[in-house]
DNA sequence: AGCCAGTATGGCAGTGGCTGCCAACGCGGC
DNA sequence: GCCGCGTTGGCAGCCACTGCCATACTGGCT
């Protein structure tokens, strides 16, 4: 059963964490190793010590065991969004979680940042992992705006679509030449181009003539 | 040998695209009826009179067999880019691309126009369809980044990304609530709903303090 | 007409992702 | 020590997808 007002979390949980960790863990080191299809679900299985039976029991596709970081980030904005002030405008708030959880992730340099630039990076080269984190952050990106709607009390979903998706396109974006210019060597600040991006949008949106 | 002068392409290349518009129509029409998950390549290939492997060397998945009918929204997109002016500023050409191809799509009331609702709505309870159509999506925008970047003689593709992107985006939204709504029973324009998620981000934009 | 080269097709066998089912197994509460 | 429940493993099976080879077709050339 599990528990809602206790401490930790029942054990039986954190050890589903840990495995599910150590899972995601090796299958990730495997892809960069070897590439994702290079790899089987059982040598991931084998490797962690877990029958294929059981992998799949955790993660619905191998492609999802190298994300378990990336769902760190979701988690996060899922979490800041709670701060919202459900009458301000949308917009600048949704930029402020966005900027707070990204100076959380630190450029690289606390652990999940380290972990986040890994899965990026493969990304990159890794068509069907590009598609799956895609879908699990749309999936996320889906939920908090239905979270966002009936915050505001709005009838109508689509201006916190728009909104949402807009913010979100940014950040990938961001995410993206983050990844690319650490694998070339000239590594640059999370942040820093996260607000580059949102300048490039905000500028060529003000400077088109009203309409 | 291809042809690259010459008036209609070759017999071979339109028997070719002949089949496949018959595949996928097959596909798609079975989609609609049982669902993906219960519908098998050798179902489709055998109703569109083909041996599954043949199926195979028409589409790389089962789901991209569907989508034929949005690969034409892209190309028109990118025949649009085409009449692009190198040197003005991307943001409202690239919204005037859009409403350009959406217009004649129609509001469902051209051929294409139906097929692409099909699709879409068809889209809102299979998942895998959408991860499909957005990652065929991804890749058409990156070659169109791609492509505005020389164009513009940019060095750096962070802007004509971030621009694309975001548009992207908006479109989108503005696809999956157009599908929605005509879903629902009330049937509504799909220009009007561009434009309107156009609004939303341009005033949420506009709304912000400078900073 | 008849031949040649390039291409489209089909069948077959194989890999591997993923699932349902059932049989242990382990752990916490009585 | 026993019970109940959640976790695990193994097995069998489905089906998406691929490589390989044999065959048929097409369009061009003499």
């Amino acid at each position: 059963m599990s528990n809602d007002n206790g401490e930790t979390p029942p054990l039986r949980d954190r050890r589903r964490a840990q495995t599910e960790q150590e899972i995601g863990e090796v299958a990730l080191t495997l892809f960069e190793k070897q590439g994702i299809d290079g790899t089987t679900v059982d040598e991931i299985a084998r490797l962690a010590g877990v029958s294929p039976r059981t992998f799949f029991r955790y993660f619905a596709t191998k492609e999802r065991a190298a994300l378990v970081q990336h769902r760190d980030l979701e988690d996060r904005v899922e979490s800041m969004v709670a701060t919202m002030h459900p009458h301000g405008s949308l917009l600048p708030q949704l930029e402020a979680v966005w900027v707070e959880v990204l100076t959380a992730f630190d450029n690289g340099r606390s652990e999940p940042g380290r972990q986040l630039l890994r899965v990026r990076r493969l990304m990159r080269t890794e068509p069907t992992l590009r598609t799956t984190a895609n879908s699990l952050d749309a999936e996320r990106l889906e939920a908090l705006v239905a979270r966002l709607t009936r915050l505001t009390g709005h009838d109508d979903e689509l201006d916190a679509r728009v909104l949402v998706e807009t913010v979100g396109a940014t950040v990938r974006v961001a995410l993206d030449s983050w990844a690319e210019a650490h694998e070339a060597g000239h590594p640059v600040d999370l942040l820093e181009t996260y607000q580059r991006c949102r300048g490039v949008m905000h500028d060529a949106v003000r400077a088109e003539p009203v309409g």
